[in-house]
DNA sequence: AATTTAGGTTAGTCTTTATTAACTGTGATG
DNA sequence: CATCACAGTTAATAAAGACTAACCTAAATT
C-alpha cells in the first residue's frame, strides 16, 4: 500500500505517540537532507536513494512520508515562500515609516539569506522541477512578497513607476541572495559574519540611489 | 564510428568546402538552441533528442559535432567565460583612472547580461553538470574575472580588505545578473531597454557606498 | 567516373532511477 | 494478550535517455 495516506489519521499536528514523534522526526531529516543534497547537486542528479540514505533510511521508505520526490521539493520551496511573504509582512507592520520599513526588509532578507543559503539556492535553481500546481503557488508567494518591498519603495522614490522599481526589487534580491551562489559548498562560515553588514550597506545604497 | 573525431581532418577552421560551411552552421545552431533550452529547463532535463530537434537535426546526429551532451555545455560555458574576462581586461585596460575602469565594467557587465540572458542563466544553474576539468577551468576563468573587480575596487576603497571587496564584486554580479532571472521566458523585451540605467545606477551605487 | 569521407538516419543497447509490490517487525489500541 | 496500523525493507517494474551500431547518401577527392 505504498501509495496511502503519507501522514497520520487526519494529518494528526505532531501526535504524542512515540511513533508519531519519530515520524515528524524523519519527516524533518528529510526535507532537511533535501535541502542540502538538493543545493549540492541540483534536484535531478539526487536519487531517492541518495535523499533516503541522507536521512538514515534507505530508498523508497521516503514514500511514507511524501508522495513522491517531487512533492518533497515541492514541501520546501512551499514553505520558503510562505515564510519570505509572512516575515516580509511582519517586517513592514511593524515599522513606524517607509525608510524603516526598507532597512528592517533588508535586514531580514540579508538575515534569510545568510542562515538558508540552501534553499535560496534550491528555490532559484530547481523551480522549473516543482509540478505546475507548486509553481503557480510558489510564484503566487512570491510575486506578494516582491509587491511588498514595491510598495515599501514606492512611499520611498514617490515618482518613480511601478515596473522600474519591480526591477530594482529584483535587483536587491540578486544583490543579496549571492553569497549563496558565491560561498559555494563546505565550511567557510568564516565570511558569512562579516558578510551581512557590506550586504546590508550595499543594498541599502542601491535601493536609495537617485 | 560514432565516436570518431567530430571536427574535420585537424579542426580545419571553418572550411571553404561547402559542407565545411554547412557543418559550422550547425554546430552555431546546436549551441545556440543548447542555450536557450537549457536556460528555459535546465541541463538535465534537455534530451539529445530536444537538442538536436531544436537544431533541425534528430537525435544521435549531435554526436557529429560533439563528443557528447556534457561537452555541449561545456563548451557553452567556457565560452561565456572567455568573453566575459576578455571583455573585463579589455575594458580596464583601456580606462584611464580606477573610476572610469569600474563604471566601464560595470556598463559591460550590464550589456552582457541583458543580450545573453540564457548563458548568465545556465552559467550558474548548470555549473555543476560540467565535467570537472571543466568545472575547473570555468572558475578559474571566473576567478580571473572576479579579481579583474577586485583590483578596480582595491583602487577606489584603498582602505577596504580584499575579502570585503570580494563580497561586493559578487554581489554586484549578483544584482546585475537579477534580470535573467526575474525576466523569466517568453516575449517582455520592453522591460529590458528600460532596465540598463536602473541596474547601472544601482550596481555603481552599491560599490561605491561607504 | 570511381572511390572515399562524413553528416544524417533509424534501431538497438544499457543504465539509471522513480515508483510499486510483497513482506516484516514492532508500537498503538482494545 | 490479540489485533491492527504502519514505518521500513528488499525485490520487481518501467520509463527515460545517453550513447553505439549499421546503414545510406551525397559531397570531396582522385
Amino acid at each position: 500500500m505504498t501509495g496511502g495516506p503519507e501522514t497520520g489519521t487526519v494529518r494528526s499536528p505532531a501526535a504524542a505517540t512515540q511513533r508519531g514523534q519519530a515520524k515528524e522526526l524523519r519527516r524533518l531529516a528529510l526535507l532537511s537532507a533535501a535541502a542540502g543534497l538538493f543545493a549540492e547537486n541540483g534536484f535531478t542528479r539526487v536519487s531517492l536513494e541518495d535523499l533516503g540514505a541522507a536521512a538514515g533510511v534507505s530508498g523508497p521508505a521516503v514514500y511514507r512520508h511524501f508522495p513522491g520526490k517531487q512533492a518533497v521539493l515541492g514541501e520546501l520551496l512551499l514553505s520558503v515562500s510562505r515564510d519570505l511573504l509572512d516575515g516580509g509582512l511582519r517586517v513592514v507592520a511593524e515599522a513606524e515609516n517607509p525608510m524603516d520599513a526598507l532597512k528592517g526588509l533588508i535586514q531580514f532578507q540579508v538575515d534569510f539569506a545568510l542562515s538558508n543559503p540552501d534553499v535560496i539556492r534550491v528555490q532559484d535553481r530547481d523551480f522549473g522541477s516543482l509540478s505546475s500546481t507548486d509553481q503557480a503557488e510558489v510564484r503566487s508567494l512570491q510575486r506578494a512578497y516582491v509587491e511588498t518591498w514595491v510598495d515599501v519603495l514606492a512611499r520611498i522614490h514617490s515618482n518613480a513607476d511601478v515596473a522600474g522599481l519591480r526591477v530594482r526589487a529584483h535587483a536587491a534580491f540578486g544583490l543579496i541572495n549571492s553569497t549563496p551562489h558565491s560561498v559555494r559548498h563546505h565550511g567557510r562560515k568564516i565570511a558569512v559574519k562579516s558578510a551581512r553588514p557590506i550586504l546590508e550597506q550595499m543594498a541599502l545604497a542601491a535601493l536609495t540611489s537617485a
